[in-house]
DNA sequence: AATGCAATACCTATTTTCAGGGATACACAA
DNA sequence: TTGTGTATCCCTGAAAATAGGTATTGCATT
């Protein structure tokens, strides 16, 4: 049986490293390489997702990240497994990622052993996931159980973003055209859902969320 | 002429797309290559420096990093040329290494075409620099000429933490066993120190910094 | 039709931060 | 010995954040 793959990842030396691995593996064939994961979605999108079985993302891309990719890919298109390859071991990226069904996830430092096994395991129509990955999500299920079901809404973390951009409540409620009473809202409302105890700690939660550009 | 590289980098498959990159220049060869800063300094302290060219390496690796690395070798073996290729484009990294003479900077999503072409002209004695991390670079020049002299002290990286920690004025000075008003400079001479705002830009900032646990 | 959620807006009162001062004491170096 | 830097402490007044409420609108789901 040959596998076609899709590869999402904007570090061309970090493809060239995966089609190497890849080139070993003489029964998967990489059917696109993407920058970032609106090509990848363009491309189902023309194309139908029939003769693709997997999806191997990064995380971190411009215009549209891993995250995101997997959940419109999951949503779209539920048969075509995915498999997250990113540097990044962050527990709630996890979190996110299992609970919009993606098949797998192992470490840019995986060897390529690994990598080439969860590729097959994938295909094979079974979840894999690193140790270290598993790790990281129990560990950040231990350590603070509360934060899964945290969701912001929309508005609320772009009131979360300026806040950390070192607005004060005024400037935010000019920028939003908003009343500052509002902003005076948000801001609680945050502190209560983050369960933090101020600005300090709303700060370190956008920064951890990737709010920010830096 | 023929020319030995050492490449320094966790992350196994960059290293495999690097290998792979290589492969085509058969002028290049690779003698070793390292998952972080200490055993490229304890390859070149036991088998000196004589028959090595080129030291490529990451930035973020454990135990020793890039910055570490490059400031290190440049000082016990100045002959050796250094290029960094590292996906974090961040302008106070880049004057870092600029100061301690680095001799190229790429980052990892650049084209097979530019490494070669980096790695060909540092080796030929010259420097070289992505556009994009010349850009960044003078961004950050631009932006805060300040942000290259600050050094804080002990004590105010110290109450920093702390601050960033959500700790108020006054659990800071109960845990310091000092007087408010002395937290309350510290937290006025940060503020001016690092050209921020408020709470948010200290905390940023600790987190650069790396002051925080987390 | 009713419930719930998101987004919006307002209020009071208290605590904390922020801005801009000044001041002492000590250590180390020029 | 005369600075320079670090660490410490104090003051005032204004601005902002925090805590703990209430309330209206609209939209979507039940």
């Amino acid at each position: 049986m040959k596998y076609n793959l899709i590869i999402a990842d904007d570090h061309k030396m970090f493809v060239d490293g995966l089609l190497s691995i890849l080139k070993e593996a003489p029964e998967l064939s990489v059917i696109l390489t993407a920058k970032n994961g609106s090509q990848v979605v363009k491309y189902l999108d023309i194309n139908g997702v029939d003769d693709i079985h997997l999806l191997i993302t990064d995380l971190t891309m411009p215009e549209m990240g891993g995250i995101k990719l997997n959940k419109i890919v999951k949503e779209k298109y539920p048969s075509l497994k995915t498999l997250v390859v990113s540097m990044h071991i962050d527990g709630g990226m996890i979190d996110t990622l299992i609970r919009n069904n993606v098949d797998g996830y192992v470490p840019k430092n995986a060897e390529k052993d690994e990598l080439l096994t969860a590729i097959r395991t994938i295909v094979d129509g079974e979840k894999y996931f690193s140790t270290e990955i598993k790790r990281a999500y129990t560990d950040a299920m231990f350590e603070n159980k509360k934060k899964e079901e945290v969701s912001l809404t929309n508005r609320e973390k772009e009131v979360l973003k300026l806040i950390a951009e070192e607005n004060t409540t005024q400037e935010i409620a000019d920028i939003l055209f908003l009343s500052k009473h509002t902003i005076e809202s948000y801001r609680k409302n945050l502190i209560s859902k983050l369960q933090v105890k101020n600005l300090a700690g709303l700060t370190k939660h956008a920064i951890k969320m990737g709010l920010l550009d830096s």
